[in-house]
DNA sequence: GAGTAACTATACCGGTATGTATACTAACAA
DNA sequence: TTGTTAGTATACATACCGGTATAGTTACTC
């Protein structure tokens, strides 16, 4: 459905320094022109290798989204600890990712704001971003023997989500610690 | 601090229209002419009452925050209800929020989410709310007899945050009841 | 009846947005 | 050697952005 462009150095340099801008300044704040300039590239580069602004915003999401998977099942982790272990540790790691790559707020969300449209590539990837999670969260749960493993996985999903945003506008601190203790009390049942 | 203009009906006009190109649409994607266009108004006379477009955002978002704390504060009601029971019936006014006004997620947080930059009028406002918010829930829950009212406070606006971005991005069902259920644990322990 | 506040209508301004066109260079491969 | 790919540099097209200027109208008030 999306054709899949080779992806050259100049090419992976401008998605490198427009993913920045784009999370940092916001999506429709930034212009072509300027991403272009901050990359050290000329505009025709830049079309050659996304087509367009929006191909470009499609491109810097699903990195982003690689990047959350890989950073969200690496600090997972597979075998050695328990299920049950396995669906408090995802708190960990938004707790690091907060702390690394999402002092704004998470990318996807803000996106999906900026485009309000549901139709829009970029509302439509955080909609499927955030269906990853709640099934993840839900294989999760049945591995650790939930009787209600997709009605847990959403209230997992609403302490992520709550984090996030409360961090991000100030309104709490230490929001993935204080998630990670509520979720702990909704996983108390479960055998370790 | 900000110059209070006196309102008149083209003007309630046009931030009628605004708020809810806005809340829609997106603020940066929303252009005066449409907005002047839509409510049947000339850009002298929405610039003759808002200044800017920077302050016809501020109005909208002042008058959001106005119908937010009085929808709140009505739905959790003074006496008659014990204190622990308006705590968690701040879920239940979410809900009717979400239910009636809120079908595209915080306007604050989208708002906030347009304007990364701290300083913007827009972001500091959204940070306000979402203060003002917190204040409440601590107030609540002092009055509910908890022991770390600011800690239970931050854990429900959480729980109020999460609910509403999760039913935004289709990410959960029903999330502001699944909120209360799980706020309910977390007060399970206070005096009726 | 003069002044003023709130409006309509329309034209205009400079800046900036996304996107395209043309011409040239360097590296590499058939 | 000839063509292709990936670049640079620069100019341009077209549209729209927020905001202003000028002129005229209606209605209420002192």
């Amino acid at each position: 459905m999306e054709k899949e462009k080779r992806m050259t150095p100049a090419g992976e340099h401008v998605l490198r320094v427009a993913s920045g801008m784009f999370y940092r300044e916001g999506i429709r704040a930034v212009g072509v022109e300027a991403i272009a300039a901050e990359a050290g590239v000329t505009k025709k580069t830049l079309y050659d290798r996304f087509g367009s602004k929006e191909g470009l915003i499609v491109a810097y999401l699903r990195a982003r989204d690689e990047r959350w998977r890989a950073w969200m099942e690496e600090s997972v982790g597979g075998e050695g600890r328990s299920a049950k272990e396995r669906l408090l540790s995802t708190f960990d790691a938004l707790e690091g990712w907060i702390q690394h790559e999402n002092p704004r707020g998470c990318g996807f969300v803000n996106a999906a704001a900026e485009n309000p449209d549901p139709s829009h590539p970029a509302h439509a990837m955080a909609v499927e971003q955030k269906k990853w999670l709640r099934e993840y969260f839900t294989k999760l749960a049945e591995e650790a023997g939930s009787e209600t493993p997709g009605d847990l996985a959403e209230r997992l999903v609403i302490l992520h989500e709550g984090a996030t945003v409360a961090h991000s506008l100030e309104a709490a601190t230490d929001t993935a610690r204080k998630a990670k203790e509520i979720a702990a009390i909704l996983v108390a049942d479960l055998p370790e």
